[in-house]
DNA sequence: ACAAGGCATCGACGATTGTCGATGGGTTGT
DNA sequence: ACAACCCATCGACAATCGTCGATGCCTTGT
């Protein structure tokens, strides 16, 4: 006799193709999503898009309730990722958004921020 | 005699203000990072966003190389960020975007993914 | 020469994360 | 009743992360 049909169109055990996703794209992604995952590092970020003019290490450590060493630790973690830029300027160290960014990487930062 | 002036506008040990920003976004923006900060995540967001039906977990287990335990956790963190959605139809679990995301979290995702 | 400030780096620490295997509950076919 | 399968959850483990204080290098003002 045939076999009864299950209700769904699928047999049991068997799974469907999933639409194909690009590794490298996966791990690029992720990479930038981790340099934005934490408060600190986002609100470092939305600060340089904003003001348009570079920003010191001094004033974050100024307005966010951080050590001058976990400060100067997440924008190495930005820098890392590529994301910003920095220049000495006789004692200070001047960060701003890195003006080659990835134009999906800036639309992206744009949709995210504003 | 008048005080020499600094090459520089900002006095020495001054900070400038900063752009406001908001705090509570900061935090929930970070949320939503962590949820896609890992190429797993990202892939199967992708997947979800590409193949408008549901996948079950099985078919991720299936195509990704991570055990079955691994894939639920995953798929867990999604759904608590509120990314996804579940529903259960006789033994799989089918997930699938949340059809209520925030207009603003769709297009960060378009942005990322297409 | 000296003191003071800005900054990067180091070492340390607890917390979180990604991964696994094992277990158990639920559903279906025999 | 039983076996097979899907899945969520648990406990464990190494790796990474966020944070701090301490230290040392530059630069600048006295």
């Amino acid at each position: 006799m045939a076999l009864k049909q299950l209700p769904v169109l699928r047999q049991r055990g068997e799974c469907c193709v999933l639409p194909a996703v690009d590794v490298g794209w996966a791990e690029e992604a992720a990479n930038l999503m981790k340099a934005l995952a934490d408060p600190t590092r986002l609100t470092m970020v939305a600060a340089l898009w904003k003001a348009k003019s570079p920003i010191c290490i001094c004033d974050f450590t100024a307005d966010l309730e951080l050590s001058q060493s976990t400060i100067s630790h997440h924008m190495a973690r930005l820098k890392e990722a590529g994301l910003v830029d920095s220049e000495k300027d006789s004692i200070w160290t001047y960060y701003r958004l890195r003006h080659d960014l990835a134009p999906s990487t800036r639309k992206l930062l744009g949709q995210l921020i504003a």
